[in-house]
DNA sequence: GCTATCCGATAGTTACACTATCCGTTATGC
DNA sequence: GCATAACGGATAGTGTAACTATCGGATAGC
Protein backbone atom coordinates (compact mmCIF):
# COMPACT_ATOMS: atom_id res chain seq x y z
CA UNK A 1 0.00 0.00 0.00
CA UNK A 2 0.78 3.88 -0.38
CA UNK A 3 1.39 5.69 2.46
CA UNK A 4 -1.56 7.40 2.30
CA UNK A 5 -3.42 4.52 2.64
CA UNK A 6 -0.83 3.70 5.62
CA UNK A 7 -2.60 7.00 6.56
CA UNK A 8 -6.23 5.95 6.30
CA UNK A 9 -5.77 2.43 7.88
CA UNK A 10 -4.08 3.72 10.94
CA UNK A 11 -5.62 6.94 11.75
CA UNK A 12 -2.12 8.32 12.14
CA UNK A 13 -1.75 11.92 10.19
CA UNK A 14 0.22 11.60 7.13
CA UNK A 15 2.47 14.12 8.34
CA UNK A 16 3.33 12.27 11.67
CA UNK A 17 4.08 9.34 9.53
CA UNK A 18 6.43 11.29 7.73
CA UNK A 19 8.48 11.93 10.62
CA UNK A 20 8.26 8.69 12.18
CA UNK A 21 10.44 7.63 8.83
CA UNK A 22 12.87 10.84 9.11
CA UNK A 23 13.34 9.23 12.55
CA UNK A 24 13.60 6.03 12.11
CA UNK A 25 10.87 4.57 14.16
CA UNK A 26 8.96 3.09 10.95
CA UNK A 27 11.27 1.52 8.70
CA UNK A 28 10.97 2.90 5.25
CA UNK A 29 9.00 1.41 2.73
CA UNK A 30 9.76 -0.96 0.00
CA UNK A 31 10.57 2.10 -2.79
CA UNK A 32 9.13 1.18 -6.32
CA UNK A 33 9.92 3.95 -8.17
CA UNK A 34 12.48 7.32 -7.06
CA UNK A 35 8.86 8.64 -5.42
CA UNK A 36 6.92 5.76 -4.97
CA UNK A 37 7.13 3.21 -1.99
CA UNK A 38 5.07 0.15 -0.59
CA UNK A 39 4.10 -0.57 2.66
CA UNK A 40 2.90 -3.88 4.07
CA UNK A 41 0.96 -5.35 7.25
CA UNK A 42 4.12 -4.84 8.93
CA UNK A 43 4.30 -1.00 8.88
CA UNK A 44 0.45 -0.80 10.23
CA UNK A 45 1.33 -3.25 13.01
CA UNK A 46 4.77 -1.18 14.45
CA UNK A 47 2.52 1.97 13.50
CA UNK A 48 0.47 0.79 16.33
CA UNK A 49 3.45 0.06 18.49
CA UNK A 50 4.98 3.40 18.11
CA UNK A 51 2.02 5.12 18.88
CA UNK A 52 0.99 2.80 22.10
CA UNK A 53 4.76 3.81 23.27
CA UNK A 54 4.35 7.41 22.47
CA UNK A 55 0.50 8.04 23.36
CA UNK A 56 -0.37 5.66 26.40
CA UNK A 57 3.33 4.93 27.59
CA UNK A 58 4.30 8.41 27.78
CA UNK A 59 8.07 7.72 25.77
CA UNK A 60 9.42 10.68 23.90
CA UNK A 61 9.88 9.81 20.12
CA UNK A 62 13.93 9.59 20.82
CA UNK A 63 13.68 6.72 23.29
CA UNK A 64 10.97 5.19 21.89
CA UNK A 65 13.58 4.73 18.49
CA UNK A 66 15.99 3.08 20.91
CA UNK A 67 13.50 0.35 22.29
CA UNK A 68 12.38 -0.67 19.25
CA UNK A 69 15.97 -0.83 17.71
CA UNK A 70 16.17 -2.99 20.83
CA UNK A 71 13.55 -4.92 19.27
CA UNK A 72 14.39 -5.61 15.88
CA UNK A 73 17.98 -6.59 16.61
CA UNK A 74 18.21 -9.77 16.67
CA UNK A 75 21.66 -10.08 18.14
CA UNK A 76 20.31 -8.64 20.99
CA UNK A 77 19.57 -11.18 24.10
CA UNK A 78 16.05 -10.72 26.02
CA UNK A 79 17.93 -9.66 29.45
CA UNK A 80 19.03 -6.74 27.03
CA UNK A 81 16.06 -5.75 25.69
CA UNK A 82 14.81 -5.73 29.54
CA UNK A 83 17.69 -3.47 30.09
CA UNK A 84 17.19 -1.29 26.98
CA UNK A 85 13.16 -0.77 27.87
CA UNK A 86 13.98 -0.26 31.77
CA UNK A 87 16.27 2.69 31.03
CA UNK A 88 13.94 3.51 28.01
CA UNK A 89 11.07 4.49 30.99
CA UNK A 90 13.83 6.13 33.61
CA UNK A 91 14.61 8.68 31.36
CA UNK A 92 17.55 10.99 32.59
CA UNK A 93 15.76 11.95 35.39
CA UNK A 94 17.27 9.32 37.74
CA UNK A 95 20.85 8.62 36.67
CA UNK A 96 21.84 12.40 37.19
CA UNK A 97 23.89 12.74 41.03
CA UNK A 98 22.40 9.56 42.77
CA UNK A 99 26.42 8.69 43.04
CA UNK A 100 26.00 7.50 47.01
CA UNK A 101 24.03 8.60 49.96
CA UNK A 102 21.37 7.26 52.72
CA UNK A 103 18.84 6.36 49.87
CA UNK A 104 21.24 4.40 47.93
CA UNK A 105 22.18 2.78 51.24
CA UNK A 106 18.60 1.99 52.30
CA UNK A 107 18.18 0.39 48.87
CA UNK A 108 20.88 -1.40 48.49
CA UNK A 109 19.70 -3.02 52.39
CA UNK A 110 16.47 -4.02 50.89
CA UNK A 111 18.37 -5.46 48.16
CA UNK A 112 20.22 -8.18 50.24
CA UNK A 113 17.06 -8.77 52.87
CA UNK A 114 15.16 -9.89 49.43
CA UNK A 115 17.76 -11.61 48.26
CA UNK A 116 17.40 -10.06 45.20
CA UNK A 117 20.13 -10.70 42.34
CA UNK A 118 20.48 -7.60 40.69
CA UNK A 119 23.61 -5.55 39.00
CA UNK A 120 24.88 -2.54 40.65
CA UNK A 121 23.64 -0.22 37.23
CA UNK A 122 19.93 -0.91 37.18
CA UNK A 123 18.02 2.13 37.15
CA UNK A 124 15.56 0.77 39.46
CA UNK A 125 18.71 0.95 42.51
CA UNK A 126 19.22 4.82 41.16
CA UNK A 127 15.45 5.74 40.77
CA UNK A 128 14.65 4.51 44.27
CA UNK A 129 17.29 6.31 46.03
CA UNK A 130 16.33 9.20 44.40
CA UNK A 131 12.95 8.83 45.72
CA UNK A 132 14.14 8.23 49.31
CA UNK A 133 16.27 10.80 49.32
CA UNK A 134 13.48 13.32 48.41
CA UNK A 135 10.81 11.62 51.25
CA UNK A 136 14.15 12.00 53.62
CA UNK A 137 14.78 15.61 52.69
CA UNK A 138 10.67 16.82 52.63
CA UNK A 139 10.05 15.13 56.08
CA UNK A 140 8.35 12.21 54.81
CA UNK A 141 11.35 9.61 55.60
CA UNK A 142 8.55 7.12 57.98
CA UNK A 143 7.40 6.22 54.22
CA UNK A 144 10.69 4.33 53.90
CA UNK A 145 9.52 1.87 56.77
CA UNK A 146 7.15 0.75 54.22
CA UNK A 147 9.61 -0.94 51.92
CA UNK A 148 9.21 -4.13 52.01
CA UNK A 149 5.66 -3.99 51.26
CA UNK A 150 6.54 -2.29 48.21
CA UNK A 151 8.79 -4.83 47.30
CA UNK A 152 6.38 -7.43 47.89
CA UNK A 153 4.24 -6.17 45.27
CA UNK A 154 6.96 -5.38 43.06
CA UNK A 155 8.04 -8.87 43.02
CA UNK A 156 4.30 -10.12 42.64
CA UNK A 157 4.12 -7.71 39.60
CA UNK A 158 7.83 -8.96 38.18
CA UNK A 159 6.63 -12.44 38.24
CA UNK A 160 3.58 -11.23 36.56
CA UNK A 161 6.27 -9.77 33.93
CA UNK A 162 7.73 -12.77 33.24
CA UNK A 163 5.18 -14.90 33.00
CA UNK A 164 3.38 -13.34 30.38
CA UNK A 165 6.89 -14.14 27.75
CA UNK A 166 5.96 -17.75 28.22
CA UNK A 167 3.49 -17.20 25.49
CA UNK A 168 5.58 -17.03 22.90
CA UNK A 169 8.24 -18.94 20.77
CA UNK A 170 10.09 -16.90 19.14
CA UNK A 171 12.66 -13.70 19.69
CA UNK A 172 10.98 -10.96 17.84
CA UNK A 173 7.26 -11.52 19.58
CA UNK A 174 9.02 -12.14 23.00
CA UNK A 175 10.92 -8.74 22.57
CA UNK A 176 7.97 -6.88 21.97
CA UNK A 177 6.04 -8.43 24.85
CA UNK A 178 9.39 -7.50 27.14
CA UNK A 179 8.90 -3.56 25.83
CA UNK A 180 5.17 -3.50 25.87
CA UNK A 181 4.70 -5.00 29.01
CA UNK A 182 7.77 -2.87 30.63
CA UNK A 183 6.56 0.40 29.13
CA UNK A 184 2.67 -0.21 29.06
CA UNK A 185 3.01 -2.30 32.20
CA UNK A 186 3.90 0.94 34.49
CA UNK A 187 1.04 2.86 33.24
CA UNK A 188 -1.21 0.21 33.80
CA UNK A 189 0.19 -0.71 37.31
CA UNK A 190 -0.20 2.92 38.21
CA UNK A 191 -4.03 3.07 37.26
CA UNK A 192 -4.64 -0.38 39.10
CA UNK A 193 -2.74 1.29 42.42
CA UNK A 194 -5.26 4.58 42.00
CA UNK A 195 -8.24 2.06 41.75
CA UNK A 196 -6.81 0.49 44.76
CA UNK A 197 -6.29 3.70 46.64
CA UNK A 198 -9.40 4.66 46.07
CA UNK A 199 -11.13 1.17 47.13
CA UNK A 200 -8.70 1.14 50.81
CA UNK A 201 -9.71 4.63 51.04
CA UNK A 202 -13.02 3.84 51.36
CA UNK A 203 -12.79 0.90 53.57
CA UNK A 204 -10.75 2.95 56.00
CA UNK A 205 -13.01 6.32 56.32
CA UNK A 206 -16.65 5.19 55.00
CA UNK A 207 -18.47 7.71 53.45
CA UNK A 208 -20.16 10.04 55.59
CA UNK A 209 -16.96 10.00 57.63
CA UNK A 210 -15.16 12.07 55.79
CA UNK A 211 -12.85 14.18 58.10
CA UNK B 1 16.21 35.51 54.35
CA UNK B 2 16.03 37.67 50.54
CA UNK B 3 15.58 35.89 47.95
CA UNK B 4 19.25 35.37 46.87
CA UNK B 5 19.57 33.68 50.14
CA UNK B 6 16.97 31.31 49.65
CA UNK B 7 18.54 30.82 46.01
CA UNK B 8 21.83 30.04 47.70
CA UNK B 9 19.99 27.96 50.54
CA UNK B 10 17.60 25.69 48.04
CA UNK B 11 20.04 25.56 45.24
CA UNK B 12 17.67 26.33 42.84
CA UNK B 13 18.48 28.71 40.49
CA UNK B 14 17.09 32.12 41.33
CA UNK B 15 15.37 33.00 37.90
CA UNK B 16 13.90 29.87 38.15
CA UNK B 17 12.33 30.77 42.01
CA UNK B 18 11.36 33.97 40.10
CA UNK B 19 9.43 31.41 37.44
CA UNK B 20 8.37 29.45 40.17
CA UNK B 21 6.44 32.67 42.22
CA UNK B 22 4.55 33.42 39.10
CA UNK B 23 3.36 30.35 38.52
CA UNK B 24 2.20 30.20 41.89
CA UNK B 25 3.93 27.27 43.24
CA UNK B 26 5.60 29.36 45.88
CA UNK B 27 3.85 31.86 47.71
CA UNK B 28 5.08 35.46 47.71
CA UNK B 29 7.02 36.50 50.25
CA UNK B 30 5.85 39.23 52.94
CA UNK B 31 7.03 42.54 51.58
CA UNK B 32 8.77 44.90 53.67
CA UNK B 33 9.36 47.41 50.74
CA UNK B 34 8.47 48.38 47.23
CA UNK B 35 11.22 45.94 46.08
CA UNK B 36 12.08 43.99 49.18
CA UNK B 37 10.28 40.70 50.27
CA UNK B 38 11.40 38.43 53.04
CA UNK B 39 11.25 34.26 52.69
CA UNK B 40 11.34 32.61 55.58
CA UNK B 41 11.76 28.45 56.51
CA UNK B 42 8.31 27.48 54.63
CA UNK B 43 9.76 28.76 51.87
CA UNK B 44 12.83 26.56 51.33
CA UNK B 45 10.79 23.89 52.69
CA UNK B 46 8.14 24.30 49.69
CA UNK B 47 10.89 24.76 47.12
CA UNK B 48 12.04 21.17 48.08
CA UNK B 49 8.37 19.96 47.41
CA UNK B 50 8.05 21.68 44.04
CA UNK B 51 11.43 20.99 43.22
CA UNK B 52 10.67 17.01 44.35
CA UNK B 53 6.96 17.22 42.37
CA UNK B 54 9.16 17.97 39.26
CA UNK B 55 12.34 16.68 38.92
CA UNK B 56 11.51 13.04 40.72
CA UNK B 57 7.87 12.91 40.03
CA UNK B 58 8.21 14.00 36.43
CA UNK B 59 4.81 16.46 36.87
CA UNK B 60 4.60 19.89 34.42
CA UNK B 61 4.40 22.95 36.43
CA UNK B 62 0.87 23.32 36.01
CA UNK B 63 -0.40 20.18 37.10
CA UNK B 64 2.38 20.83 40.57
CA UNK B 65 0.58 24.10 41.25
CA UNK B 66 -2.55 22.25 41.16
CA UNK B 67 -1.67 19.45 43.68
CA UNK B 68 -0.02 22.57 45.83
CA UNK B 69 -3.11 24.58 45.92
CA UNK B 70 -4.73 21.52 47.29
CA UNK B 71 -2.66 20.72 49.92
CA UNK B 72 -3.06 24.81 50.89
CA UNK B 73 -7.27 24.27 50.77
CA UNK B 74 -7.77 23.66 54.18
CA UNK B 75 -11.68 23.41 53.10
CA UNK B 76 -10.89 19.93 51.03
CA UNK B 77 -11.31 16.89 52.24
CA UNK B 78 -8.17 14.47 52.14
CA UNK B 79 -10.48 11.86 49.70
CA UNK B 80 -10.21 14.59 47.66
CA UNK B 81 -6.60 15.46 47.65
CA UNK B 82 -6.42 11.98 46.84
CA UNK B 83 -8.32 12.75 43.61
CA UNK B 84 -6.59 15.93 42.83
CA UNK B 85 -3.42 13.96 43.46
CA UNK B 86 -4.88 11.11 41.15
CA UNK B 87 -5.57 12.79 38.66
CA UNK B 88 -2.23 14.65 38.60
CA UNK B 89 -0.09 12.09 37.65
CA UNK B 90 -2.64 10.71 34.98
CA UNK B 91 -1.86 13.60 32.84
CA UNK B 92 -4.43 13.94 29.95
CA UNK B 93 -2.87 10.70 28.16
CA UNK B 94 -6.09 9.36 29.85
CA UNK B 95 -8.95 10.68 29.66
CA UNK B 96 -9.12 10.94 26.12
CA UNK B 97 -11.38 8.99 23.93
CA UNK B 98 -11.67 6.02 26.41
CA UNK B 99 -15.69 5.98 26.92
CA UNK B 100 -16.47 2.48 26.24
CA UNK B 101 -14.51 -0.90 24.64
CA UNK B 102 -13.60 -3.88 25.60
CA UNK B 103 -10.88 -2.58 27.80
CA UNK B 104 -13.30 -0.83 29.93
CA UNK B 105 -15.35 -3.36 31.10
CA UNK B 106 -12.50 -6.08 31.65
CA UNK B 107 -11.75 -3.46 34.72
CA UNK B 108 -15.11 -3.03 35.52
CA UNK B 109 -14.72 -7.15 35.76
CA UNK B 110 -12.15 -6.91 37.32
CA UNK B 111 -13.35 -4.35 40.27
CA UNK B 112 -16.36 -6.36 40.50
CA UNK B 113 -14.16 -9.56 41.61
CA UNK B 114 -11.97 -8.16 43.68
CA UNK B 115 -15.09 -6.56 45.71
CA UNK B 116 -13.20 -3.10 45.06
CA UNK B 117 -15.19 0.10 45.86
CA UNK B 118 -14.32 3.09 43.46
CA UNK B 119 -16.35 5.78 41.62
CA UNK B 120 -16.56 5.90 38.10
CA UNK B 121 -14.98 8.66 37.55
CA UNK B 122 -11.74 7.19 38.89
CA UNK B 123 -8.46 8.33 36.43
CA UNK B 124 -6.88 4.72 36.96
CA UNK B 125 -10.55 3.23 35.30
CA UNK B 126 -9.93 4.82 31.95
CA UNK B 127 -6.13 4.50 31.88
CA UNK B 128 -6.04 0.70 32.78
CA UNK B 129 -8.86 0.19 30.18
CA UNK B 130 -6.74 2.69 27.46
CA UNK B 131 -3.61 -0.06 28.52
CA UNK B 132 -5.75 -3.07 28.08
CA UNK B 133 -7.01 -1.64 24.80
CA UNK B 134 -3.89 -1.14 23.73
CA UNK B 135 -2.36 -4.28 24.69
CA UNK B 136 -5.19 -6.29 22.86
CA UNK B 137 -4.50 -4.26 19.25
CA UNK B 138 -1.11 -4.98 19.91
CA UNK B 139 -1.56 -8.78 19.74
CA UNK B 140 -0.15 -8.87 23.40
CA UNK B 141 -3.79 -9.17 24.88
CA UNK B 142 -2.86 -12.13 26.77
CA UNK B 143 -0.80 -10.11 28.82
CA UNK B 144 -4.52 -9.40 30.19
CA UNK B 145 -4.68 -12.85 31.83
CA UNK B 146 -2.19 -11.80 34.31
CA UNK B 147 -4.50 -8.78 35.26
CA UNK B 148 -5.43 -10.55 39.34
CA UNK B 149 -1.99 -10.47 39.82
CA UNK B 150 -1.83 -7.19 38.90
CA UNK B 151 -4.53 -6.49 41.35
CA UNK B 152 -3.21 -8.32 44.01
CA UNK B 153 -0.36 -6.14 43.67
CA UNK B 154 -1.76 -2.97 43.54
CA UNK B 155 -3.78 -4.02 46.88
CA UNK B 156 -0.81 -4.24 48.88
CA UNK B 157 0.21 -0.80 47.61
CA UNK B 158 -2.36 0.59 48.47
CA UNK B 159 -2.27 -0.78 52.02
CA UNK B 160 0.80 0.58 52.59
CA UNK B 161 -0.12 3.91 51.01
CA UNK B 162 -2.63 4.41 53.25
CA UNK B 163 -1.24 3.05 56.24
CA UNK B 164 1.67 5.91 55.86
CA UNK B 165 -1.00 8.76 56.58
CA UNK B 166 -1.14 7.22 60.52
CA UNK B 167 1.96 8.62 61.36
CA UNK B 168 0.64 12.32 61.12
CA UNK B 169 -1.59 14.16 63.43
CA UNK B 170 -2.52 17.14 61.43
CA UNK B 171 -4.51 17.59 58.64
CA UNK B 172 -1.85 19.73 56.16
CA UNK B 173 0.69 16.77 56.87
CA UNK B 174 -1.62 14.25 55.94
CA UNK B 175 -2.44 16.39 52.44
CA UNK B 176 1.33 16.63 52.06
CA UNK B 177 1.81 12.84 52.62
CA UNK B 178 -0.97 11.98 50.00
CA UNK B 179 0.28 14.21 47.46
CA UNK B 180 3.75 13.08 47.69
CA UNK B 181 3.29 9.31 48.72
CA UNK B 182 0.83 9.72 45.47
CA UNK B 183 3.39 11.17 43.17
CA UNK B 184 6.66 10.01 44.06
CA UNK B 185 5.25 6.67 45.48
CA UNK B 186 4.73 6.07 41.63
CA UNK B 187 8.59 6.62 40.40
CA UNK B 188 9.82 4.15 43.62
CA UNK B 189 7.33 1.54 42.35
CA UNK B 190 8.55 1.90 38.83
CA UNK B 191 11.77 1.79 40.29
CA UNK B 192 11.31 -1.31 42.78
CA UNK B 193 9.63 -2.97 39.76
CA UNK B 194 12.55 -2.86 37.53
CA UNK B 195 15.02 -4.56 40.39
CA UNK B 196 12.63 -7.30 40.93
CA UNK B 197 12.20 -7.58 37.06
CA UNK B 198 15.96 -7.87 36.63
CA UNK B 199 15.63 -10.43 39.94
CA UNK B 200 13.18 -12.51 38.59
CA UNK B 201 15.03 -12.90 35.14
CA UNK B 202 17.98 -13.71 36.04
CA UNK B 203 16.29 -16.92 38.67
CA UNK B 204 14.38 -17.89 35.18
CA UNK B 205 17.64 -17.66 33.18
CA UNK B 206 20.51 -17.52 35.08
CA UNK B 207 23.67 -16.22 33.64
CA UNK B 208 25.30 -18.33 30.76
CA UNK B 209 22.26 -19.82 30.01
CA UNK B 210 20.71 -16.43 28.06
CA UNK B 211 19.59 -17.27 24.96
C1' DG C 1 26.18 59.30 47.96
C1' DC C 2 27.47 55.29 45.51
C1' DT C 3 27.15 50.73 44.29
C1' DA C 4 25.26 46.23 44.63
C1' DT C 5 21.01 44.02 44.98
C1' DC C 6 16.12 43.81 44.79
C1' DC C 7 11.38 43.22 42.57
C1' DG C 8 8.41 42.83 38.70
C1' DA C 9 7.69 42.74 33.85
C1' DT C 10 8.89 41.44 29.42
C1' DA C 11 11.42 39.18 26.06
C1' DG C 12 14.43 35.52 24.54
C1' DT C 13 16.05 30.52 24.50
C1' DT C 14 16.00 25.59 24.09
C1' DA C 15 13.89 21.23 23.33
C1' DC C 16 10.32 18.56 21.56
C1' DA C 17 6.76 16.85 18.58
C1' DC C 18 4.79 17.67 15.21
C1' DT C 19 2.84 20.32 10.76
C1' DA C 20 3.18 22.81 6.38
C1' DT C 21 5.24 23.95 2.12
C1' DC C 22 7.99 23.27 -1.86
C1' DC C 23 10.01 20.72 -5.69
C1' DG C 24 10.68 17.60 -9.04
C1' DT C 25 8.69 13.02 -10.31
C1' DT C 26 5.33 9.52 -11.21
C1' DA C 27 0.76 7.15 -11.38
C1' DT C 28 -3.72 7.38 -13.30
C1' DG C 29 -8.17 8.67 -15.41
C1' DC C 30 -10.01 10.34 -19.47
C1' DG D 1 -1.03 10.92 -24.74
C1' DC D 2 -1.62 14.11 -21.50
C1' DA D 3 -3.45 16.75 -17.68
C1' DT D 4 -3.63 16.42 -12.91
C1' DA D 5 -3.56 14.43 -8.59
C1' DA D 6 -0.55 12.09 -5.45
C1' DC D 7 4.08 10.80 -4.18
C1' DG D 8 8.74 11.08 -1.72
C1' DG D 9 12.30 13.88 0.29
C1' DA D 10 13.98 18.13 2.05
C1' DT D 11 13.40 22.20 4.52
C1' DA D 12 11.09 25.43 7.17
C1' DG D 13 7.56 26.79 10.39
C1' DT D 14 4.37 26.19 14.64
C1' DG D 15 2.93 25.59 19.44
C1' DT D 16 3.92 24.40 24.00
C1' DA D 17 6.64 23.90 28.09
C1' DA D 18 10.16 25.28 31.19
C1' DC D 19 13.13 27.94 31.95
C1' DT D 20 16.71 32.09 31.37
C1' DA D 21 18.18 36.85 30.44
C1' DT D 22 17.57 41.63 30.38
C1' DC D 23 15.64 45.95 31.73
C1' DG D 24 13.87 49.72 34.56
C1' DG D 25 13.09 51.84 38.56
C1' DA D 26 13.68 51.50 43.70
C1' DT D 27 16.17 50.42 47.94
C1' DA D 28 19.87 48.52 51.30
C1' DG D 29 24.04 49.15 53.32
C1' DC D 30 28.47 50.79 53.74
Amino acid sequence: MRISELCDVSGVPLPSIKYYLREGLLPPGERTAANQADYGQQHVQRLKLVRALLEVGGLPVATAQRVIQAIDDDELPLTYVFGVAQYAISDGRVFDEVESGAGLETVDDLVDERGWTVSADNPGRFGAARVLDALDSLGHGHIAEYLPQYAEAAETIARADLATLGHHDDRADMAENVVVGTVLGDTLIQSLRRLAQENESNRRYPVGENQ
